[in-house]
DNA sequence: AATATTTAAGATAAATTTGTCCTAAATAAA
DNA sequence: TTTATTTAGGACAAATTTATCTTAAATATT
């Protein structure tokens, strides 16, 4: 569904924001440790995630990254998905056929295209808020 | 969504089932024309498949791949995509944790949940010949 | 100012997926 | 029986993804 680098990056997200809702910054190997990904690889994803202002990073003793409530409200999963994976999860074909056209479909699309239309509507109805929550609350967990 | 390897079997399979409704075998060269794939790695899918009689395979002159109206009507979608893609797709964890637990959730479980089943319950009630009906009708393609 | 800590970013490496090539085996037809 | 045609299958190659390593830049603290 995702790729390595999109889960890397979700759950990364996912645990700084629930550091961010304690007033902490959390360091890559925190986030590595934590979130239960490679660092250096993970390190490359929030880099990106931080150009996109999706996510905030400090250099320096006491540095690392945080989110702000603000940002943890308005951010959406499709938002970070669309960044790292690109959006052929959203518009793609099925059979990957070099696009999805509705006039010229191809023999899966009216199947295919309303179940990616369920992903695309579960990523844009959640936020990054919504998840950290679960997590924060010891209702959900990153690492198995 | 799925692998390269998938999409090819797919659209072979696809194909393959309409020149069997014509009562024709298809040889992997017309397949790779008429369904838009690479030939020689096609027909390492059509190998896999053939070896669990998804698809029927003939040497010598004369010979190719054909499917008769019964497998047609009996084999799912689910079926060629758990023997090529595996069942990470029915069952796996959306954020890649090593399995999907539903009292230990990851934060996206209940929402991705539901859209994994959205997609397993997709591809379980759609047969080959489903899909083959249609582009044997002129109604839906293989290419673009 | 010097030092220690942390992210940024490019180079490199490993692993996986995708794709090609070549020879063998099967088989229909001449 | 010989020949031509087709799939089977292993070796090999290319491309992409995943992951690591190293050095530079930023910055807080001493
Ligand atoms: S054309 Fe394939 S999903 Fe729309
Ligand atoms: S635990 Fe992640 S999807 Fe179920």
């Amino acid at each position: 569904m995702f790729s390595k680098a999109c889960e890397h990056g979700i759950k990364a997200i996912i645990y700084i924001a629930t550091q961010s809702l304690q007033g902490q910054r959390a360091k890559i190997g925190d986030v590595a440790i934590n979130s239960g990904s490679p660092g250096a690889f993970t390190a490359k994803v929030l880099g990106t995630l931080t150009k996109y202002n999706i996510v905030n990073s400090y250099t320096g003793p006491t540095g690392g990254f945080d989110m702000s409530v603000k940002q943890m409200r308005q951010i959406r999963m499709s938002d970070i998905v669309k960044i790292i994976d690109g959006d052929n999860i959203y518009n793609g074909c099925g059979l990957g056929l070099s696009e999805c056209n509705e006039s010229k479909p191809c023999p899966m699309h009216d199947k295919f295209s309303k179940v990616r239309a369920g992903i695309k509507d579960m990523l844009t109805k959640t936020t990054v808020y919504d998840l950290a929550k679960g997590l924060h609350e010891g209702k959900t967990v990153l690492i198995r």
